[in-house]
DNA sequence: TACGTTCTACGATAACTCTAGTAGGAAGTC
DNA sequence: GACTTCCTACTAGAGTTATCGTAGAACGTA
């Protein structure tokens, strides 16, 4: 149950792999948003491969990049370090930001409230699939 | 609308000044987690006032520190961030994330649940308070 | 008035982050 | 075989973060 955290770049860079899977550096060079040097993103990758958050094997002549880190686990680190920071501990105080401002209609909110009908309905119990 | 973003000790700081309200550096101090010496942490606050996340005024030969920044501003910045490079943009796979695993009991989902119903019945108009 | 306490201001250092250049290997092309 | 291209390894430098020491002002007290 360790805490994983990512700098900025660090972050954006797994969400390439966490979306497209394994990339290669010059695939995630073309899926970042901001154009950085080949270089640069062949380090991030390194730097994150030395903190274990991802590895890599041959391909060739190039390395192919993938993430040990799963995005829930992430998830998880990051959700938990803003609950208690942030919100307060409040899970609450938290949902009624995120559903809080434009860009979330109802049909999202009865989404989103499905998901804890869900969970709900499981009883408490029936927890792994 | 700027992104506001701390790092993880300024974070620390910021979480005791949201949660006691404007602060001396010895109650900040004496707030945190850590041992810090006190110059460590009145660093901390110089460091926020100058990049304008706090303010400070004179009380006695001692200054106290108000953030000038809201909890609920430094969320949506924070859960942005994770929506979209954590989970995709998927505000529905957070929410999973949020109410999975143990500490979330029924009592709470409820609650929860209780935001969003109220959020729906506002019709979707009535949005402030 | 001399002393201890409580503050701020300033300076400093080690570690980490971010970015990218240069060198050199491998492989295809003419 | 020389040239170009693509890729990794190594190196480097500026900027930021995290931490704290020392100096010195202000204030109460013996």
């Amino acid at each position: 149950m360790d805490q994983v955290s990512f700098t900025e770049r660090e972050l954006d860079v797994m969400a390439v792999l966490w979306e497209r899977g394994p990339c290669t550096v010059a695939e995630v060079r073309e899926a970042l948003v901001d154009d950085l040097a080949y270089t640069t993103v062949l380090t991030v990758l390194r730097t994150l491969e030395t903190k274990g958050h991802v590895s890599h094997e041959e391909q060739g002549k190039a390395h192919r990049y993938t993430p040990l880190v799963a995005r829930e686990a992430a998830g998880t680190s990051a959700l938990r370090r803003i609950v208690d920071k942030i919100f307060g501990g409040s899970r609450e105080l938290l949902l009624t930001n995120l559903v809080d401002g434009r860009g979330v209609d109802d049909e999202e909110l009865r989404r989103l409230r499905a998901v804890l009908n869900q969970r709900l309905g499981d009883g408490g119990s029936a927890h792994d699939r």
